[in-house]
DNA sequence: CACTTGACCTGTCCGC
DNA sequence: TGCGGACAGGTCAAGT
């Protein structure tokens, strides 16, 4: 499920909630959800919540939990129950946890849970001691780093791509999805199935901006939901009411009024506005 | 090598 | 109503 931005939300949701409690109890549901010993966590302290790409990391004293969520995964925060004013939580209040796609249930020492539910049973969590992990991700796209010279080096090492298969090579850039992969196209006013080798240099700087751009929107709406993404409030992110062709097909372009057209690329779902984008 | 397709899973939706 | 097939915010391994 989530790119970029939802995993930010709940990474943003999480630092708030979470900091300077410690892990009491760890419930395994789904074995292939957890690829780690859990027994490694118990009764350390958490330091910081992180994101790098599209994983996610509560950072402990002395170790590192990474989440993947994958297509499906969802973290939700349920709040101890005698915290509640009056001590009787509604089922509501407590976001109906745990559901059927339920497969780790985390303990706080306030009495507070995380749950990780997943209906696919992509996502995983691990244990590391380190990011090593991660290093072969590419550079963060809302950080310094992500400059338009590597941008563009990147790219080029795939001249015979489609651009929009490219954005999604989580070593050209971490974070774009394919949500924002076929925003990003529109926002560049190029047609998602170029090949990169075709883009001109004018067109490779505007892609570079509407990376940032339609990641930072993203953000700014707490994320896309198709149908499974959620905060960790268990709430639904508002950015497809403000996107341009992502699962718009038939529909009109925000921009020209043409019809919104859907094909497919790599194997994923790809929408795109034939006459703004060329 | 560069690039494409299939597999991993479960659930929903659409056409017959 | 039932059944099959396509499809869904991702990423690998195996194919060509």
């Amino acid at each position: 499920m989530p790119e970029l931005p939802e995993v930010e939300t709940i990474k943003l949701g999480l630092k708030n909630k979470i900091i300077g409690l410690k892990i009491t109890k760890v419930q395994i549901l789904n074995p292939k959800s957890f690829l780690s010993d859990p027994s490694l966590i118990l009764d350390k302290q958490i330091v910081d919540v992180i994101r790098r790409g599209k994983v996610l990391g509560i950072v402990l004293d002395n170790c590192i939990l990474l989440f993947h969520l994958k297509m499906s995964g969802q973290l939700i925060y349920q709040k101890a129950e005698e915290s509640f004013v009056g001590g009787h939580p509604t089922k509501d209040m407590l976001n109906n946890m745990p559901v059927k796609s339920t497969r780790v249930i985390f303990e706080f020492s306030d009495g507070s849970k995380l749950f990780f539910n997943d209906q696919r049973k992509f996502g995983w969590i691990k244990i590391v001691k380190d990011f090593s992990l991660l290093d072969h991700l590419g550079p963060e796209p809302l950080e310094k780093e992500f400059s338009l010279e590597t941008f563009r080096n990147n790219l080029l090492k795939h001249k015979n791509s489609a651009v929009k298969v490219v954005l999604l090579d989580q070593t050209v850039l971490v974070g774009v999805g394919n949500i924002y992969a076929s925003e990003a196209c529109f926002l560049t006013k190029v047609d998602p199935q170029r090949k990169v080798g075709s883009l001109s240099e004018e067109e490779i700087k505007r892609l570079h901006k509407s990376i940032i751009e339609t990641l930072k929107s993203g953000i700014k709406y707490g994320g896309s939901t198709r149908t499974h993404f959620v905060n960790e409030e268990g709430k639904k992110g508002l950015f497809l009411d403000y996107a341009y062709v992502y699962n718009r097909q038939g529909k009109k372009c925000k921009i020209c009024q043409n019809i919104i057209l859907k094909t497919t690329l790599g194997g994923r779902g790809t929408f795109f506005c034939q006459s703004c984008q060329n």
